[in-house]
DNA sequence: TCTGTCAAAGTGACGG
DNA sequence: CCGTCACTTTGACAGA
């Protein structure tokens, strides 16, 4: 999510254009999945999130649109400026961070340069990993070509964002299982039961500690292992 | 200005 | 060789 941070007022939704309202069932689809998942992050409004992304798709992924050839990120033309301060600011930048990187430009300079990805691109990359989690090689071309991205981009976008989502998850697993489940039960003779004593003096252990990761292996981390579910969670949900 | 957060990209190990 | 995973680095931004 590169640019969901940007604050903008809903007018800037409704002053966008007709063209929106044909997508207005995609924008409410991503505000559900943004407000399920992105409770975390709250500097943007989650109908805000959408339609600005949606209003972005439509001037961006429209690739027989004229304007589009000089750089994906910062012409989305039309837009509010306030919208794409982010932008701006890396167009105020001798490189435009989200142009194709087809040509290396930026491997000239020492720095490393980070592409900031359109609300569109970011939008129509969520839409598709709801969709699927792992595109083959000519889906990711399809959608390279198509977010004006190259393959490597779209392939580094999708392996983030599988991690992200794993980490998500794994935190709320951790929050969520009780401390009771993750306890390590260890079997353990009984010594004393209605009073009457279960042994005798000789059978006590010697008060010697025994070394620890001796007799087995610990791996404390396996409390929290809990095998993943790779293809249940193709609905997203889980930021 | 400092600090925290997010996310694109880098790195290294591993498997097919 | 390429893709993935796990993790790290780093740039950009927002808020205190």
């Amino acid at each position: 999510m590169a640019n969901n941070r940007t604050s903008f007022s809903i007018h800037n939704i409704l002053n966008r254009g007709l063209d929106c309202e044909k997508n207005a069932g995609l924008v409410e689809e991503y505000a559900e999945e943004q407000e399920a998942r992105d409770c975390s992050s709250s500097s943007l409004p989650v109908e805000n999130a959408g339609a600005e992304s949606i209003s972005s798709c439509v001037l961006v992924l429209d690739s027989s649109s004229s304007d589009q050839h000089s750089c994906e990120e910062g012409s989305t033309g039309g837009e509010d400026n306030s919208l794409e301060r982010r932008h701006d600011h890396d167009k105020d930048q001798e490189k435009p961070q989200s142009c194709n990187f087809e040509d290396n430009n930026a491997k000239s300079s020492k720095k490393r340069s980070r592409a900031a990805f359109s609300h569109a691109q970011v939008y129509e990359l969520e839409r598709r990993f709801n969709l699927q989690r792992y595109l083959s090689g000519p889906e990711r071309a399809d959608l390279a070509g198509a977010l004006k991205l190259t393959e490597t981009q779209v392939k580094i976008w999708f392996q983030n964002r599988r991690y992200k989502t794993k980490r998500r998850q794994m935190a709320a697993e951790l929050t969520t299982t009780p401390t009771t489940t993750l306890a390590k039960r260890v079997a353990v003779k009984v010594l004393v039961r209605n009073d009457q004593r279960q042994y005798n003096a000789e059978e006590l252990p010697s008060p010697s500690v025994p070394p620890l990761y001796q007799s087995f292996p610990y791996y404390p981390y396996m409390f929290c292992f809990q095998p993943w579910i790779s293809g249940n969670t193709l609905s997203g949900g889980l930021y």
